[in-house]
RNA sequence: GGAGAGAUGGGUGAGUGGCUGAAACCAACAGUUUGCUAAACUGUCGUACUCGUAAGGGUACCGGGGGUUCGAAUCCCCCUCUCUCCGCCA
């Protein structure tokens, strides 16, 4: 959520950069906005005048009566009783304004970070950097679905049977594969500094709200009505909701906390290629990354970041791409978005399997994320958070660049954590 | 799941209707002094919104929401959470 202040000091320049997320109705909206919070802070000048008044004549009230003079109380009660009336009709135009307002605020997009690049689809997306060979397969070379079959590693139809689409079943050496990147990915991280944590799989509605999960994406979640719970999306919601309702240290800057998660993501709407194989899950695996900084500094942070996924892919061996999102794809949340897209062989595509983004204070202002500066004053502290990494698409990834008519070769950085170097 | 107790500022904790935005102590910060890795003393020390060029005002907040009252941290109702005991259980 923008924060209000900042769009009424810099109202066109607000408009502008909304123009480069190609957000509709950027002009009337924030207009809309600047008048209702105009006549709100009228309304709210009124009103606490009149309660500031109320206070002052009930405590007048309180020493008619120490003093035992009923009269002047009774008469004081009645001058009160028209004051509340007129200060209630206030109150209800009041809450109605902040609605409005909070409603309208909910509903703008972040603003994006300079260097966004226009564009209105994925195809507009900048590719930074190109890292590694493209690798020639066999002539017997197969997507990884059919390798998961062959060797036998991941069953899709036994998840069908157990759950239903997209709750895949790793077994064998495929299960061990799963808990080796697992543990690769968290070791890496904790060597570049961030502290593991191991949160909830399940939060509240507060949580979800605070992370903007809810309202607007209520339908992606899976949901325990009676419990008023939601299946985490990502590990991105527990973690970043350590920090709601948080005044941090400056000195702490940055803090960096990793967790490895299960996701849970409903998909309505996805379909064909997209969700063939380990495409794309109900259910997967994915070690996140978080980051708390100081404004001044979040950028540098996500260059660390960056680098830090970067590493994960080089040491597996894959090829990649680096894409810097532009406006028109890069998510409501966010100020500044690279993409990691690994190749996949035998699908001839690329997969997206890393996500780094700067929120700036976009999320820390509905999670009340804060630090005391220099001058002693609160102010929000910057997100960021990216995957490093998510499995299925490493997987399936692997899986295809790696095969050879002899079987699958497991990266040399993860033998030491599967114990075996070929899947046959 | 059953029975009981509780939720106050960074922490401990006082406060049962007006003098309480909240005592006291601790921690923290700034300063003074003493010549010694520290003590003593003095001062500062919640958050948000809002009015004002500023100095300085105003409003709200004592787990969350609602109610009673001229007036609520304090009384009533609902919810959440924590603790103790019992039951059940990985």
């Amino acid at each position: 959520m923008l924060e209000i202040n900042k769009i009424r000091l810099n109202k066109e320049n607000v408009i502008e950069l909304l123009k480069v997320k190609n957000f509709k109705y950027a002009e009337e909206k924030i207009n809309t906005l600047l008048i209702l919070d105009e006549k709100k802070r009228q309304v709210q000048k009124e009103l606490e005048d009149i309660k500031a008044d109320l206070n002052i004549k009930s405590k007048v009230i309180g020493k008619f009566m120490k003093e035992g003079s009923k009269l002047e109380a009774e008469n004081a009660k009645i001058e009160v009783a028209n004051l509340k009336d007129s200060s209630k009709e206030l109150e209800v135009q009041m809450v109605e304004k902040e609605k409005e307002i909070e409603d309208l605020l909910l509903s703008i997009p972040n603003l994006p970070h300079y260097s966004v690049p226009k564009g209105k689809t994925a195809e507009d997306n900048i590719i930074e950097s190109n890292f590694g060979e493209i690798p020639k397969l066999y002539d017997g070379a197969t997507p990884h679905w059919e390798l998961c079959t062959k060797y036998d590693i991941v069953d899709f139809e036994l998840g069908n049977k157990i759950t239903g689409a997209g709750f895949p079943v790793y077994k064998g050496k495929g299960a061990k594969l799963q808990r080796a990147l697992i543990n690769f990915f968290l070791d890496e991280a904790e060597k570049n500094g961030f502290s593991e944590v191991q949160p909830p799989l399940m939060v509240n509605e507060a949580s979800a709200l605070a992370t903007g999960q809810l309202p607007d994406k209520e339908g992606q979640m899976y949901s325990i009505p009676l419990d008023g719970f939601y299946m985490i999306p990502t590990a991105e919601v527990p973690i970043t909701n350590i920090f709601r309702d948080v005044i941090v240290q400056e000195k702490d800057f940055p803090i960096c906390k990793s967790a490895y998660s299960q996701c849970f993501r409903r998909e309505a709407g996805s379909y064909g290629k997209d969700v063939r194989g380990l495409n794309r899950l109900h259910q997967f695996d994915k070690v996140e990354i978080v980051c708390i900084d100081h404004p001044e500094h979040s950028y540098k942070q996500l260059e660390i970041m960056k680098q830090h996924v970067e590493s994960l892919l080089k040491k597996l061996e894959l090829p990649y791409r680096v894409l810097r999102l532009c406006g028109g794809d890069i998510s409501f949340t966010a100020a500044l978005t690279f993409d990691f897209e690994t190749y996949s062989a035998a699908q001839e595509r690329w997969l997206e399997v890393s996500s780094v983004s700067n929120f700036e204070t976009f999320q820390s202002n509905r999670l009340k994320l804060r630090f005391k500066n220099q001058e002693g004053k609160t102010q929000l502290a910057h997100t960021l958070n990216g995957s490093a990494l998510a499995l299925p698409r490493i997987l399936a990834s692997l899986l295809e660049n790696n095969q050879t008519p002899e079987g699958i070769k497991i990266p040399e950085v993860l033998v030491p954590y599967t114990g075996f170097r070929l899947i046959n």
